[in-house]
DNA sequence: TTTTTGAACATATGACGTTTTTAGTCGAAT
DNA sequence: ATTCGACTAAAAACGTCATATGTTCAAAAA
């Protein structure tokens, strides 16, 4: 077996045993008897605890990444694009548990490496919704508003749709609220005078 | 002194207190001898310790409220007044130590009281924002939206923006954050040609 | 009667020493 | 090059005790 297919055994038994039990209880000597093997064979390939299960949340944060990456190209409406955005985010987030675990811990939250890996996948969402947006504008779906402000102002309300995703156990009416959020987004809450008055500017 | 001025000068210094060390470190006796009495003297006005926390955190809801309230006729323009409702919720938060730290204390989070007094504010604030968008809709400001679900949306889309006032220590350009905010809830995304589509339907 | 107090009680908390667990090392075996 | 088992040092868990602090109450003061 290849040495990379075997850091991908552990991670995949590791991103288990860490679920089950959190970063603290879950130990070596348990991801280790998993696989038929001695403690210290976790220590060829990795050198200690905490890159184990820095390499589980960067496999969970790929996995977010390359599902949302998909929304992009996922359809050729903006609309469409923008909701399967939200949606699968909503999924996965509850699919990658110690990446969701990592973001309420108290304990973990300071870690460094942790808020870089945080921050890379705000960056990577930033340059999806980006993408987004340009070929909305592209298109002629969406008006020429600068995409960078725009970007940050979605991502802003996506977060309030998030929070309780990451904090409570029950989140109801997921589509339901998805969809009246993109209606304010695309439509605005502005009435057509007021709308006229602004654009004439 | 009545027995509300006395309860009133025990939250005034119970506040303090509370903000300087948090809940668990707070001690009674330091409430006390501020106000020159000895510690028993609390318990004639308050049950316990959790009782006067309760009522400092009732009283900086309560100042939140207040200040939100006024957003409501603080102008005769809407976008005016949701922008007032959106910094001053910023400022105030910063103020209100205590209610901000329950926010994120773990063992705080969880207990019913403050569950409740959470609920009763998200509560208000919507009332307050439907008022808004009411008379946003009867001035012809704003479309015929249902309000409901208008602020609703509007809602948690502040909620993604206060978040990093709660956690983080530093929040930078909360006014052109606010404003482009704004202008995407406003005005929305669509172009003109996207719309006019959705609004013949 | 209303308000305040000080002593007494009960519970919570932090400090400390002991035991157990576990992360991480290393030389040997294959 | 890969795996193991014994080893070490550090951390966690546990129990105990002294102290601090929340809470009660009968009696004093106003």
């Amino acid at each position: 077996m290849s040495d990379t297919e075997t850091r991908e055994k552990i991670i995949c038994e590791a991103e288990d045993v860490f679920a089950k039990y959190g970063y603290r209880r879950a130990n070596l000597e348990d991801i280790a008897s998993r696989l038929g093997k001695g403690k210290s064979f976790i220590y060829y390939y990795f050198r200690n605890k905490e890159e184990i299960f820095s390499a589980v949340l960067r496999k969970e944060a790929d996995r977010l990444i390359s599902e949302l990456s998909g929304t992009a190209d996922s359809s050729k409406d903006t609309r469409k694009k923008l909701r399967d955005f939200i949606i699968i985010k909503a999924k996965i987030l509850r699919e990658v548990v110690n990446y969701s675990r990592m973001i309420k811990e108290e304990y973990l939250k300071e870690k460094v490496l942790f808020e870089n890996l945080r921050s890379d996948l705000e960056k990577k969402e930033f340059e999806i919704v980006c993408t987004i947006f340009n070929s909305g504008i592209e298109s002629g779906e969406l008006r020429k508003l600068d995409p960078g402000w725009t970007a940050e102002s979605f991502l802003t309300a996506m977060k309030g749709f998030e929070f309780p995703l990451m904090t409570k156990d029950s989140f109801e009416n997921v589509e339901k609220r998805a969809d009246k959020l993109l209606d304010l987004i695309f439509y605005g809450i502005a009435s057509e005078d007021a709308r006229k008055k602004i654009i004439n500017n």
